[in-house]
DNA sequence: AAAGGAAATTGACCTGGATCATCGCTGGCC
DNA sequence: GGCCAGCGATGATCCAGGTCAATTTCCTTT
């Protein structure tokens, strides 16, 4: 029942607070501002781009990816977003990205005051969310540096390391998302992202234990390659 | 002399009224956060990376880039702001990102009431700046969406109709900014650039009747290699 | 108006990453 | 265990845009 809190094997500890903080908000009753839980099975769509922006989310376990199609059906991945991260937050009336769950997910839903326009009462939440569309705003443009004039080598270096930091197990990485996600994020080609691993793992920088995993064995090199 | 706001022949209603409001606060004595009006010359630095993030500031007149200097010294341009636009705010200390003045301009600013933590008494000024942040993190995506996997002229074509669109003589947009700006801003080399002008302007999309002049003769056809 | 220098244009060539094609691995299913 | 489908790796080739090298245009200064 998507109601229990506790008891839940693949929860975390941080992921339990972030629920239990949104349900005692909903049990004392104090706003309408309140968030309900709501679960994604992989590649499911939580929104799409031009729906009407009634809601904005927070993770609380699995991965989620922001994203836009194209016309001849490019696809670019805006962001990932794990525990804790917030997405879904307009400033207009629509969303301009679509998202979907990278990963069988848990979020919760924020209803937005009226459509369209968001009104903290609170001042609290007005502050945080300040804060957060500034991370934002800071994410979003460090993205674009990524993006702009970097070799495939250096983009997908950036990239462990940003997972890296991440990551709880020291040194190795579990990436939730293929590499065709890697690649729409880096705006690469999966040929690329694979060989460019592949290259890597030649040169001892990383090992590849698994499809899915990444052991960084020379953290300072591939702070050199991403320069 | 600075404080002088009315007859200043080179300004528009809009920046007169944006002064004057600065100056209405000021005179009320309301607050601390209040601005100070400040000019600069073309080319001068306005804050480096790096530098603690005292204050943020709204464009009044001219065009201000904010950008980073890798150490290669490849340089990216984050944005271009114009009449109205906030830059500078950051949800840190220090500035992430450097702000020059592309051509003289004039601008407000805005000292933050404790250095890295931005805290709004008046709810308005809350509201307005979580609404300006929305709008950066929207058009720092948006700049994203534009780097990644896009053609030089798909670049170019959107750059020119951005900057129609907030031209107000119809159909003839001035460029403040050099070719090596608009190069840095799309990822692009001014040569790169300066083709893909030519080529718009053999294909009768755009007239070039001056080197900071351009002249939308087709916008469809311009909408169209936008993708 | 002439001179000088910076910015922009244009041409020739080269290369990193895209594209196309094939093969291998792996994990789910009976 | 054997089969199959989707994902990933790798090789061969191509091309958009970068790099290098002249000019040309425009703007400033005298």
């Amino acid at each position: 029942m998507k109601t229990q809190i506790s008891n839940h094997p693949s929860r975390t500890l941080a992921e339990q607070a972030i629920l239990a903080q949104a349900f005692a908000q909903k049990d004392a009753g104090t706003q309408a501002q309140v968030g309900s839980v709501r679960n994604w099975a992989q590649d499911q769509e939580i929104f799409s781009e031009g729906d009407s922006a009634e809601y904005f989310y927070k993770v609380v376990s699995g991965v989620v990816r922001t994203c836009k199609f194209l016309v001849d059906g490019r696809r670019q991945i805006d962001g990932f977003h794990i525990l804790g991260d917030i997405f879904g937050l307009e400033p207009g009336a629509q969303y301009r990205l679509s998202a979907e769950a990278v990963s069988d997910c848990t979020v919760i839903a924020y209803r937005k005051t009226k459509p369209g326009l968001l009104v903290a009462h609170d001042q609290n939440l007005s502050q945080e969310l300040l804060s957060f569309a500034m991370q934002g705003m800071a994410r979003a443009q460090e993205h674009s540096l990524l993006l702009g004039r970097r070799s495939a080598m250096e983009k997908v270096a950036a990239f462990l390391l940003d997972w890296a930091k991440k990551s709880k197990h020291h040194g190795l990485v579990n990436l939730a998302m293929t590499r065709q996600d890697i690649a729409d994020y880096l705006s690469l080609t999966i040929e690329t992202v694979s060989r460019t691993l592949s290259q890597l793992e030649r040169e001892n920088v990383i090992d590849l234990p698994s499809i899915r995993q990444v052991r960084v064995r020379n953290p300072d090199m591939l702070e050199d390659l991403a320069a």
